[in-house]
RNA sequence: UCCGGCGUCGUCCAAUGGCAGGACAGCGGAUUUUGGUUCCGCUUAUUGGGGUUCGAAUCCCUACGCCGGAACCA
C-alpha cells in the first residue's frame, strides 16, 4: 500500500504549495501532514478525499509523513466509538499513521499555558458578557464590533479569573476568555474570538479533569504546531479562519517549523449527502440500519456495500483537488468500483428471482456436469464444475411471453444458452389458475454441450442460470442509490423528501453450489446482474449477499428510452 | 449591502504567456457463450466587455454569476 503510483494521480495545486515549499528549503525540507476528524461521527467519502490528499502527499514526497488526529476539543459531542470507527476506517484505505496518532485533547495542559502567556503578555482577556451580549457586540457584516466593558482587565485580573475558571469556581457560561484583536475586523473572525469556555461535560479522554475547554480557532494551529505540523490541509470554509490561524501563531514564534494552512473544496457527489449532520439524523431517525447501512455514504457503508479500498483511492485521485465548488457525478465513483471489481472478481452465477425450467427430455434423475472458468477471458486463473439436471431456475427476466422489440432472451418456442452449459428451448408455458407463469417446459440440445450447436446454428442469447436440486438459497440485498434526487434537499432541508423509496430490496436467490463456503467480505460477479458481496450476517447454509453494483445493462437502457 | 474565495466540455480535473487536453457521462460502430468486458470513432467548453502582448484560459481593469462567513461548533 505504499506504492506511490498505482493510479494515474492527477496533478494538484496543494501538492505543488508543498513541492514548492520543499523546493524552497522551507521547514529544512520537512513535510509533515495530519489528517484532524473530530470523532463525532462516521468517515464518509468526503474524508476519504481529504485523507487521499494528506497521507498522499506523504508518500509522494521522500521523507514525509501523515499524522492522524482527533480533534476532541468538544466533549459534548465526542465519542469513543467514533475515535475506533475512525481508525478502522483510515487503516482499511490503506494508511498508516505508524505510531503518530494524536488527540487535541492531548495537548490540553499546554494549550492552556499558552493561553496564560497570551492573558501575561496582555494578548486575550476574559470575558463575562452574556452570551447574547457578545453577539451584540460583535457587530455584523455590515457593522463594526463594539468592544467588551471587560475588555480592559488587567493581566493580573485576567489570569486570577482564568485561573478561577480552570479551577471551577464559576458556572457554565459565565465568562470566556477570549484573544484581543481588533473588534474593527472586517473579518468577523478576527473580533476577539473566543478561546476558552467554560464546559462542565465529561471529556472522553480527559475524562472530569477540566470543566475549560478550548475552541478550534485556538486549538487547532497549535496542536499543529506542537506536532510539527508543516502543512495545514482544511476545506474551503476555513479560508476565513486562515488569518485567525496566522495571528495566534505570530503571538508563539518559539514554534519551528511554523505550519501553514492550505484550503480546498470539499467533496459533493450527485444522488448523496455529505453532511454530517444529515448522516446522523438518517441514522438516529431509523431511514437507514445504521451508519454501516450499505445505502450510507460512509466508509462504513461502503465497506460492507463491496466497495474495494482501490476503488476509492482510485476515485480519489481521479476526481482532484481544486478550490472550486463541485459537485462530482455518482456515476465516476460507480464506475471506479466497477473497473477494480470487474478485474478481480470471480464469475459465478446467482438467480435472483428464480423461475422453474424443466428439460423434459431430460430424465428424471440424470445429472450432468460442465466446467466453467472463474473468468472466461483467462481461463489459467481455473474454474468450477456446474451441476446440471432435469430441472433448473433461470431468472424471470429472462422469459418473455411477448417480447418486445430486439428481445433476445427466452421467448415460447425460442432458444437460448445457457451460459458455459448447453442450448435450451421453450416447449410450453405453464401457468397456474390466477394466469401466473409458475414453469417453462422446455428440451435441450444435447448436441449443444459447451454452448455451441453443431449444426452451426447462431443463438444469440445466453442466460445464466443455476441447478433446482444443487443450488443453494441465498437471501439477496439489491441497494440503489439512497436519494433519488441529485442534489437532495436543494430546495429547503426537506432532504428526507428525498429518499428513493426502492433504495432497498430484498429477494431469495438460488446461487450455484461453489459459493457454499463463502464468507463475509468475498466478492463475486453473478454474470449478467451485478458485483455482490458476502454481508456480514451471512453464515454457511444461510448466505446473504449486498449488490455492490449492478453491471452496466444497455438493454434496460435502451428500453428506458 | 461588508469580507473572503471561485468562474474551462453535461460533470470533475489539466493546460502556470505559445496547437484548449484527459476521465466520467452521452451517442455511434467492431468484437463477444455476460445486452458485461475490450477496442475504435463522434459530439460538446475558456462567464460578458475592455485593455496589455507578435501571441491571453493564463496578466490588468470592469461587469456579472456562484460559494462561504455574523456558535461559548468543527
Amino acid at each position: 500500500m505504499n506504492q506511490p503510483q498505482e493510479t494515474d494521480k492527477l496533478p494538484n495545486f496543494v501538492l505543488d504549495v508543498v513541492k514548492a515549499d520543499v523546493a524552497a528549503g522551507r521547514n529544512g525540507g520537512k513535510v509533515m501532514t495530519r489528517f484532524p476528524p473530530e470523532p463525532n461521527g462516521y468517515l464518509h467519502i468526503g474524508h476519504a478525499k481529504s485523507i487521499c490528499l494528506n497521507f498522499g502527499i506523504a508518500q509522494d514526497i521522500p521523507g514525509a509523513v501523515c499524522n492522524l488526529r482527533f480533534d476532541d476539543t468538544n466533549p459534548s459531542v465526542e465519542e469513543d466509538e467514533f475515535v475506533r470507527s475512525i481508525q478502522e476506517d483510515v487503516r482499511w484505505l490503506g494508511f498508516d499513521w505508524g505510531a503518530r496518532m494524536y488527540f487535541a485533547s492531548d495537548y490540553f495542559e499546554r494549550l492552556y499555558a499558552i493561553a496564560e502567556k497570551l492573558v501575561r503578555e496582555g494578548k486575550a482577556y476574559v470575558d463575562s458578557q452574556t452570551i447574547e451580549e457578545m453577539r451584540a457586540g460583535r457587530g455584523s457584516f455590515h457593522q463594526p464590533g463594539r468592544v467588551s466593558p471587560y475588555r480592559d482587565r488587567t493581566p493580573d485580573e485576567n489570569l486570577e479569573l482564568l485561573r478561577r475558571m480552570r479551577a471551577g469556581e464559576f458556572p457554565d457560561g459565565a465568562h470566556v476568555l477570549r484573544a484581543k484583536i481588533d473588534m474593527q475586523a472586517s473579518n468577523q473572525n478576527l473580533r476577539d474570538p473566543v478561546m476558552y469556555r467554560i464546559k462542565r461535560e465529561h471529556h472522553h479522554r480527559t475524562g472530569d479533569a477540566w470543566c475549560i475547554y478550548p475552541m478550534y480557532d485556538f486549538a487547532h494551529g497549535y496542536s499543529d504546531a506542537i506536532e510539527g505540523v508543516t502543512h495545514s490541509i482544511c476545506t474551503l470554509e476555513f479560508e476565513n479562519h486562515r488569518p485567525l490561524y496566522d495571528w495566534f501563531l505570530d503571538q508563539t514564534p518559539e514554534f519551528d517549523p511554523r505550519p501553514r494552512q492550505t484550503e480546498f473544496a470539499r467533496l459533493n457527489l450527485t444522488y448523496m449527502t455529505l453532511s454530517k449532520r444529515r448522516l446522523k439524523l438518517l441514522v438516529e431517525g431509523g431511514h437507514v440500519k445504521g451508519w454501516d447501512d450499505p445505502r450510507m455514504p460512509t466508509i462504513a457503508g461502503l465497506r460492507r456495500r463491496g466497495y474495494t479500498p482501490e476503488a476509492i483511492r482510485a476515485f480519489a485521485d481521479r476526481i482532484g483537488v481544486s478550490k472550486r465548488n463541485s459537485f462530482v457525478d455518482v456515476t465516476l465513483l460507480e464506475h471506479a468500483v466497477r473497473e477494480d471489481l470487474n478485474a478481480r472478481c470471480r464469475r459465478v452465477m446467482g438467480v435472483l428471482r428464480p423461475l422453474r425450467v424443466v428439460l423434459e427430455n431430460v430424465p428424471e434423475g440424470q445429472e450432468d456436469a460442465f466446467d466453467a472458468p472463474w473468468f472466461a477471458d483467462d481461463p489459467s486463473r481455473g474454474g468450477r464444475s456446474l451441476p446440471f439436471g432435469r430441472a433448473l431456475f433461470i431468472d424471470r427476466e429472462d422469459f418473455a411471453e411477448v417480447p418486445p422489440k430486439g428481445w433476445f432472451r427466452l421467448t415460447p418456442g425460442g432458444e437460448v444458452r445457457l451460459r458455459n452449459a448447453c442450448i435450451i428451448k421453450c416447449e410450453r408455458v405453464v401457468k397456474d389458475e390466477r394466469g401466473e407463469i409458475v414453469e417453462l417446459r422446455c428440451s435441450w440440445d444435447p448436441d449443444s454441450r459447451g454452448g455451441n450447436a453443431k449444426d452451426g446454428r447462431k443463438i444469440k442469447g445466453t442466460l445464466h442460470w443455476v441447478s433446482e436440486k444443487h443450488s443453494l438459497p441465498a437471501e439477496v440485498r439489491l441497494y440503489d442509490r439512497l436519494f433519488r434526487a441529485e442534489n437532495p434537499g436543494e430546495e429547503g432541508d426537506e432532504f428526507l423528501g428525498d429518499l428513493n423509496p426502492a433504495s432497498f430490496e430484498v429477494v431469495q436467490a438460488r446461487v450455484e453450489p461453489s459459493l457454499a463456503g463463502a464468507a463475509p467480505g468475498d466478492r463475486v460477479q453473478f454474470e449478467r446482474v451485478g458485483y455482490f458481496c458476502v454481508d456480514p450476517d451471512s453464515k454457511p447454509g444461510a448466505l446473504v449477499f449486498n449488490r455492490t453494483i449492478g453491471l452496466k445493462d444497455s438493454w434496460a437502457k435502451q428500453q428506458g428510452k
